[in-house]
DNA sequence: AATACTGTTCGTATTGAATGGACAATGGGA
DNA sequence: TCCCATTGTCCATTCAATACGAACAGTATT
């Protein structure tokens, strides 16, 4: 008996709903796909399926078995891809955590390019903006933008994100155009805080290489990327964000961007993962290509400052 | 063809550096061994074992496929006892960590039970006393006694430890007895801390509830529960240790419980396991079991100081 | 140099699983 | 309410993979 292809139909029966379609899928035959899940049934002494001839559902143990056995099943591809010299290969599950920006702006569209080219891959996505957040609820990788907590895990820096400092036509229109530091006074910044209660400390640029901070004033606070952007786009003040999430709206027309002389510090992107006994090649493949696709939009501005 | 059966003939053959022990032990003929190995071989594409007709010995890669092997097969063995009711037939690999005086005061001795009620169980133990170890670099569970750092896992209290004032008989002999809070200006105290450099409280004890402390002298400062121990077995000072690593010094005549209205208060300990998707079921059985360990085991005096 | 023991090879036999057709049950549609 | 298409189940048959054991070859010890 072979306890591995029993998970296999099992999983592939879960996710079709389906004793047909699994069988049509693994190229088996009805009666093999309805024998396995049987003996697996038999095996594991629980009713996995609830099902009448018309309607395949998982139990509540079934669905608790989907879970482990997609691990399992991922350990199994790990193990077998273990030392392939190309790693085209590379089979099971990928679960990461992305700022949403980032996700939506830079890696989802690229995305395609990775599962082409690791093509056994799947890939959770899940997006999170909560910075302290739980890493590693069974996160293979977690991406990470700016400076990191003190944390328990392995941090790779992987580029930084060169900033631009951006206010809306219409906030322009009412307030004028800064054009330097002496200008501000008469602004406003929209506040990004990580925790709502801590305090912002004002518009950040570099001068002699050292990092300083002008105080402005400011009508909203915000501990959110995409309500940041939003507040600017609202003509509520300056904000300071990474180019990559403002670029289009700087094509558009519907930022400027202002003050280049005075960026904020580019922000340092690293990818955190769980320093475990091993780290799956496919998660390593998965940081290779993301530090390389990040290499690649890291404007280069961002590179003396690094 | 099995993979599982594949993996589990190589880990025995791993472990006992031998075909034809492995085929006994697995009740296989040799030369079926000897096939499942050439089979995984070429499965993955590498040599396991360097092996002469009168050596065995795994090679890089055959120690690196065997230790996710263990985990793997671990991960097998849970699923497939995923929904027994009684769990006496779990099995697979705990790793876990344990301070040293606790594991050999305490859990050692008992350890033979537990393994007697979960005969399939493997345990890989580990003794540390560092406390902001390593935490989970593949451990299951760790226990640490005392207060915990801000960490990224679940902590889980499971009791507390009595305290115990202790001296040796020949420190005694040379600087008294003391018998209050003021005889102490006369004694020496071996400070104990986490981190060598830290600077020690001094004498603790509860009054009313609250914790106080009584600044005393000292000329040893350790941060290893063996050397604190052993310090005042040397005659060096007081000690404030729980009661389960001296108990057998204090029968032995070796150490004498003094200042008994006067113990600190009882130290927490707790278990603490990786907040993961799942804890696996082997791993909550043994909390379990551990947790009930030390409910018998702690000293009823304990109780009300928490 | 001989021997005892080890891993390997190979032809054979048997176990065990995949197959596909017949059957039964379900649920939607007429 | 009845019918039928479709789905999961069952079973006897077929097929193939694999366990087996004996013969072989190398090694290390005596």
């Amino acid at each position: 008996m072979n306890k591995l292809e029993l998970l296999r139909t099992f999983v592939r029966v879960s996710e079709l709903s389906s004793f047909t379609l699994a069988g049509e899928s693994l190229g088996l035959p009805r009666s093999t796909v309805s024998e396995q899940v049987r003996a697996l049934e038999r095996l594991l002494g629980t009713r996995l399926f609830n099902r009448t001839t018309r309607r395949v559902q998982t139990t509540q143990d079934g669905a608790l078995l989907y879970e482990r056995s997609k691990d399992l099943l991922s350990g199994m591809d790990e193990i077998e891809s273990l030392f392939s010299a190309d790693d085209a290969d590379l089979a099971g599950r990928l679960r990461i955590d992305l700022p949403t920006m980032m996700a939506r702006r830079l890696i989802v569209p690229a995305l395609p390019g990775f599962l082409e080219r690791f093509p056994r891959l799947e890939v959770e996505l899940s997006c999170t903006d909560r910075q302290v957040d739980l890493l590693r609820e069974g996160f293979d990788c977690v991406m990470r933008i700016g400076a990191l907590s003190d944390l328990d895990v392995v941090a790779r820096p992987v580029g930084r994100l060169s900033m631009r400092n951006c206010a809306s036509p219409a906030y322009l229109e009412r307030h004028g155009v800064p054009r330097n530091l002496q200008d501000l006074a008469g602004h406003r910044l929209v506040h990004y805080v990580r925790n709502l209660g801590a305090r912002s400390a004002g518009f950040e640029y570099e001068q002699e290489g050292e990092l300083r901070f002008q105080a402005m004033a400011g009508v909203v606070t915000v501990n959110n990327a995409e309500a940041y952007s939003a507040a600017c786009l609202a003509g509520l003040g300056l904000i300071q964000v990474p180019a990559v999430g403002v670029d289009e709206h700087l094509r558009n027309g519907e930022l400027v961007s202002l003050l280049e002389p005075w960026q904020a510090r580019a922000m340092p992107v690293s990818l955190l993962y769980a320093r475990q006994r091993h780290v799956p090649r496919r998660v390593q493949a998965f940081m290779n290509w993301l530090a390389a696709l990040l290499a690649s939009q890291v404007d280069p501005v961002a590179a003396p400052s690094g």
